[in-house]
Formats: C-alpha cells, structure tokens, sequence
DNA sequence: CGGCTGGTTGATTGGTTTCAACAAGCGTGG
DNA sequence: CCACGCTTGTTGAAACCAATCAACCAGCCG
C-alpha cells in the first residue's frame, strides 16, 4: 500500500495504466528511515537517484547568517524530493526532516527508461515538477501579500488539499505534525504570533488543531478567508479513490 | 549582437562551443515588439515555442481578488519566459511587460532539436530553469526574514548580478526601469514605505537611483545589509565577457 | 523527579500601512 | 504654446499589525 502512495500522487496529474503503476512499482528501490531532525541530503548518495517521501514531513529551508530560518517548501507523503537539486555544483538550502521519514529512491536509469517508457509517466512527472513550482508561486503570494491570518488559513488549505490527493485526508481531517515554531518559519512570522493567529481562527470556527491533527471545521469558510483557489496546484485528474 | 544576449546567459550556465552559438542563433525566430503593460501570453501562440527577452523587462503576477498584486517574478533580457508554463490547463497568473520588450521565439521542434544535438546546451537550459527555481526561492525567503531595507539591498543586488551576466551593467550601475509601485509589488509592501526605505538606503551612501538607472555605490557594503550571498544564481561559468 | 519541548499569555515596542495631500515630469490636445 | 491630466515620487500623522521580551504552564521522557 505504501509504495503506491507516489502512484496515487502522479495520478492527480496524468491517468496512468495498470502497466505504469507496475513499473512504477518496480522502480522504487529499498527504502530507509530518516530520523526527524536529520538532514536528508547525504552527500555520498547518487545524485541521478529521484527521492521519494513515503511517510512524514520533510522541508526545504534556508537559514540566514544570523539564524533567521525560512522553510521554503514542504514535502508530504507521496512528494518527490527533486533530484535535479544534486546537479547544482553547490546546494543553496537544506532539506531536513521535520518528523521521522520514511524514503524510497528510484536510482538513476530506472527513473530514465520510466519517462522513456512510458508517455503518461514523462507526462506526469513533469506536471508534477511544475505544481511544486506553482506551490513555491503562491508562497510568494502569501507571504508578499496575505495577512497573518490569511496566510495560515492558505497554508491549511493547501496542505488539506494536498494530502487528500494522497487519500490522507478523512471527513475534513488529516495529520498535521508540524509544531507553531514550524509554522512559524513557514510563514515568516513568530511562533507567539502564530499562537494568537490559530487562537483567532479557532474561535472563529473554521479550524480545530490538536493532537498533531488538523481538523477543518468550515472548508469554504476557510478558503474564502485565505484567497485560497486551488487551481495552482494543478491537480487536473481525480486522486483514484 | 542582441540575438547573442540569449547565448551570452547560457554560458553562466556552461561553456558553450562556437557550433553551439550558431546552432543557437539559427533556432530563434522572428523578434517580436511588446507594448508596456500588454499581456506577453496570447492564446494563438505555439504552446511548445520557447520565449526569449531580447530588450525590456517583464514580470509574472498574481493578481488576489480584491485587487492585491504580488509580482513573483522578474525575467531581464536573456531571460526565458519558461514555455512549460503552457502545458498547464489553466494559467495560474499573468506574464506582463514592465516596459516595451522585444521578445524572440525558438519554435518547438527546434528547440527540440538543439537540446539533442548539444549536450552543453541541454545542460545549460536545464541549469537556467534551476536557477530561476532558486531565485524564487530566495524571493520566499526575503518575503518571510527580511526587513524592508534588506529586502530592497537584496532585490537590487540580485537584480544588479543577473544583468552583469548578460554585460548590461556598466561599473556599477545598470538600467533599472522599475517605478517604485512595482518594487512593491515585488516585496509585498506599500510604494510609500518603499519611498522612505530607498531614502534610507541612499542616505547611507549605498545606492543611488534615478533616471531609471540604478548605481552601486558600496557593493560589499550593500550584500553585507541584504545578507546577499550569489551562490544560490548558480552562475558557475564567468559570462564570456 | 527534573529537564526539555511545545504551547499560552501579557505588556511594550516598533516597523508598515493607511490616508491624505502635494510636487515634479511628461505627453497630448486645444 | 500652454494647459490639463496622468503617472510617479515625496512627505506627514495616525492607526495597526506583528515582533519582542518575559513569564508561566502542560506534557513527556529519561
């Protein structure tokens, strides 16, 4: 069930035959845990391989010379961790664990005859590579011109969205591991403020946070309050059930 | 010479052969004028042609419901307006010319046929397009850690090292079209506090601005302010001069 | 039990927005 | 040619959102 969960991801982007999913299936390698906090990106890894996150959350972050940190994307169950990253001669960010993880890797020339194998495959991947650029898009859009509120109600629609398409969703909730110092960082604010922000949303009734689960009270309350149109996320096909 | 702008960018990414300038130069088509403010993205175009700014600056931006506008991107001459975009179903935001621009186009096929009859230059499109991915990143990280003043040093150095790529600085000043109201929708802030943040950083004797013309007064001192540090450009190849 | 992480609260400060007005530059039409 | 309108830049005062500093509490684990 778990190896399927990338299967499950690429289909919102792409229809794929029973044979691709086979082959899908095939190309995954071993997979290995990755305690939380740990950095993902060990250098001794081969840099042609495609990451993929089976279980957890895992972020992209930058930290400023000062200590500053931005989280700059988030990675869920089912996300690739892009490869092409390692072509870069120096890595510009960090990629770490925000819980513990479980990853499998497509090595190199499995990945390479996938796309040239398969059409639908090519096709999905590159949709895919380009809804995480659509994502980073509308971060820019949050943090540039969303309020406080605003943003965290986005940042929850999203990542609800997100998830349901990798059927981690039920009735209006999913898990949510990341703490308000986390959030923080991912929406350039402070965890204090963050704290006051999901104060005003829960007393508004649209959202309950607990037990490292969210839960979404009002879905289109929710999104009308953040702006939150999930066009972006360019999820064109259905999640297969 | 303008036709070479595009080659010129590439060579930050890799060391390009005589034959590959050629086979480059023969692949772009008829140059294009848009007027300020247009729409760069007709519908009737080919969806596979790749974009290229000869001349002017354009920028891509979300537009929220209620008239809010974060420009998410600047693309500078040389630069591609990435043609992937158009493989999308719906567009998720508007590519718009910040002044008159003169835009070529390498057609499909023969796009396709230069990546795979150059490996130099499928390396260094591929190089581009992470390039451009890190500098939405780093755009992420302004938006959410950086204060106003360093927001701005930062864009303007950023800004100032892209066009130095493409030979448009001149010892330490490049053309600067952008009116005060875009450089706030570049940083998520109001064009006022804009005004008093560029006075702030002329008041130091870092920068000068005027004429549509941009000078660096104090380089080192500016990156210090902006925490700026070009590794994440991924300009490995010097700009053959 | 103590120490740690994650969450909560209050008071104060400060960076930015908002609103409003005005000056300067520029193209256009009367 | 000047007047007019429009865009762009500039300034001031007030209001507001979010950061900062500083406690303190709850839960969890060794």
């Amino acid at each position: 069930m778990t190896a399927n969960l990338l299967a499950l991801k690429l289909q919102s982007f792409a229809r794929l035959s029973d044979v691709d999913q086979l082959w899908l299936k095939e190309a995954l390698g071993q997979s290995r845990q990755v305690a939380a906090h740990a950095d993902l990106v060990d250098q001794g890894q081969d840099p042609h391989a495609v990451n993929v996150i089976l279980d957890g959350w895992a972020c992209r972050s930058r930290l400023l010379a000062d200590g500053r940190r931005q989280i700059v994307a988030l990675m869920l169950p089912g996300d690739l961790c892009d490869p092409h990253i390692f072509l870069l001669d120096r890595m510009d960010h960090t990629i770490g664990a925000l819980t513990p993880l479980t990853v499998a890797q497509i090595p190199g020339p499995a990945f390479q005859s996938l796309v040239e194998r398969s059409a639908s495959l090519a096709y999905a991947f590159r949709r895919e590579g380009l809804s995480a650029i659509a994502i980073q898009r509308e971060w820019t859009v949050s943090l540039g011109r969303r309020s406080g509120i605003e943003r965290l109600a986005h940042l929850f629609c999203e990542l609800y969205w997100r998830l349901a398409a990798v059927g981690l969703t039920d009735g209006g909730s999913c898990p949510f591991p990341l703490t308000q110092n986390d959030l923080a960082d991912v929406l350039g604010q402070t965890s204090v403020h963050i704290n006051r922000t999901l104060q005003e949303l829960r007393s508004m009734g649209l959202v309950a946070l607990r037990g490292r689960r969210l839960t979404i009270h009002d879905q289109t309350g929710l999104a009308e309050l953040a702006y939150f149109d999930p066009v972006y996320l360019h999820f064109t096909q259905k999640a297969g059930q």
